[in-house]
RNA sequence: UCCCCUGUAGCUCAGCAGGCAGAGCAAGUGGCUGUUAACCACUGGGUCCGUGGUUCAAAUCCGCGCGGGGGAGCCA
């Protein structure tokens, strides 16, 4: 059996069709009966006529319980469609009723929700134009980060996901335990962690980036496309607490080839989008994000501009007083400075590189002027800051001072550590939140819509 | 964590100078039409988030709690 999507692609009018699918809706008239079956391999229905006069009894008694949401199987022929709304349509002869759904108690109606509403039934939304748009983009556009990275010959390696090292140093962690905690608080006596599973504490991962180093200094290129946990109370749009982050990593890389591989990442998934998620981005387009398709097509082919930090500043002060926070050398890039950076300075996509090595993390390269780290984050309109990365710091002894100089505790990194004692080499990685890619790419503001079941503060209800 | 907004029918919302609970959509019934966010008519549908208070009287005003949304911070 063909699914939808290759029955209007593919088909042919005058072959016999069976069609499986759920009903998005039906309309009855005098003379013909239509219903529009989904069966979410595109974004477009299948639309099944029946001839209201010649009915037999066991299609008008299927038909009476075809109400929305209902699964059907539908046969027929199809022929080319008499009306202007589609190129082809199911002339249907039968219909069986799968699985019915009552019209007094499904939520989905034959109407528009909103995308608050449809987050409280996180098990139906799927069903929703906009929810089932996003989801094939979502694997569309993992398909696509394996396409970009296979081609240029990076290897996928998989980062774990449980860690016992506290030291990745990118926010608070959940820590993972098999300890009894109820039976511990009632002895009140304190955890001792050496009898927990791992025989210390050990947590879900915040990033996979020092894990991948070690296959980077090994493998040459390689990534990492995995779930991510960060137990951070943020309560936003762009935040989730369980999240999936690109990782890739590179040696023989300094900061030029590590931008040149962020803007050609971005343009890659991009294309990728236009190319093969034609419909749903048009719906995007039309009724979530007018203008989404122009900003993508403009982010592809503009070539991205490149500014020091120290030059980033320069700019902001010359618009001091429009800022809530006032900008100064040493200051941390707010978002609205990110956002007039690349929308209003540039007009397209900007990567900042250089940044004061206070603001940035212990692993970064340190410039000759000792004062600023080789970090680059990829600001594009609308969002802000994409992609953050950096050239990693190779040399042993400064990679030590940095720790200490954060007031780390160099022992937990002893084999972080050693990468730069045994054949160490210049490389350089950069992140991507997943979801932020699919925010920017399918228009969607919360960032709670990209993700299947979103897990958030308070949020693990589905 | 901080700031702001918000909670009324299945959904989206109006009603809030305190005085009978409303609309559109959805659903049901009927009509009409190759319909396609169908259209027309009628019908059913309510713990006004919970709790305490003020008052002759609270959906409306006040306190507390819970839920939702937006912004900030943190970050991806």
């Amino acid at each position: 059996m063909k699914d939808i999507k290759n029955i209007l692609a593919e088909a042919s009018v005058g072959s016999a069709i069976t069609a499986k699918g759920w009903v998005r809706t039906k309309r009855e008239t005098k003379n013909a009966i239509f219903i529009e079956l989904n069966d979410g391999s595109s974004f477009n229905g299948l639309q099944c006529v029946f001839d209201a006069h010649g009915l037999s009894k066991e299609n008008a008694a299927a038909l009476s319980r075809s109400n929305t949401g209902a699964a059907l199987s539908v046969s027929g022929t199809l022929i080319d469609s008499p009306a202007s709304g589609q190129a082809v349509e199911l002339k249907a002869d039968s219909v069986t009723v799968i699985g019915e759904c009552p019209a007094d108690s499904y939520p989905l109606q034959k109407k528009a929700h909103s995308l608050e509403f449809l987050r409280e039934i996180a098990h139906l939304r799927p069903r929703t134009n906009t929810i089932g748009a996003a989801a094939r983009m979502r694997d569309e556009m993992a398909y696509a980060v394996h396409s970009f990275f296979h081609e240029r010959g990076f290897r996928y390696i998989h980062t774990p996901i449980i860690t016992a090292s506290d030291c990745e140093g990118a926010g608070e962690m959940f820590q993972v335990t098999n300890l009894d905690l109820d039976a511990l608080v009632k002895s009140g006596q304190p955890a001792d962690y050496a009898k927990d599973f791992f025989g210390k504490k050990a947590y879900l991962s915040v990033s996979g980036q020092l894990n991948v180093e070690c296959y980077a200094l090994a493998l040459g290129k390689v990534y990492t496309f995995g779930p991510t946990f960060r137990a951070e109370n943020s309560n936003t749009t762009r935040h989730l607490a369980e999240f999936w982050m690109i990782e890739p990593e590179f040696s023989f890389a300094e900061l030029p080839d590590n931008m040149a591989l962020a803007e050609e990442f971005i343009k890659y998934l991009f294309g990728w989008a236009m190319e093969r998620c034609g419909e749903d981005l048009a719906f995007f387009d039309k009724r979530v994000q007018p203008g989404l398709i122009a900003m993508l097509e403009e982010v592809k082919n503009k070539k991205f501009a490149h500014m020091s930090y120290t030059d980033a500043v320069k700019e902001l002060e010359k618009k001091s007083s429009s800022f809530e926070f006032k900008p100064y050398w040493g200051c941390d890039l707010q978002s609205e400075h990110e956002r007039y950076l690349t929308e209003s300075v540039i007009g397209g996509p900007v990567i900042v590189t250089d940044y004061p090595k206070e603001l940035k993390a212990f692993y970064m390269r340190l410039n000759e002027d000792g004062k600023t780290v080789r970090a680059m984050d990829v600001l594009v309109p609308r969002i802000g800051e994409i992609i953050g990365g950096s050239e990693r710091e190779y040399r042993y002894d400064v990679l030590l001072e940095n720790i200490k100089a954060k007031g780390l505790d160099p022992e937990p990194y002893w084999w972080y550590l050693e990468l730069r004692k045994f054949g160490s080499a210049p490389h350089s990685g950069f992140g991507l939140g997943f979801e932020r890619l699919l925010r920017y790419v399918t228009g969607l503001e919360n960032i709670r819509d990209v993700i299947p079941f979103p897990r958030a503060v308070k949020q693990a209800e589905f």
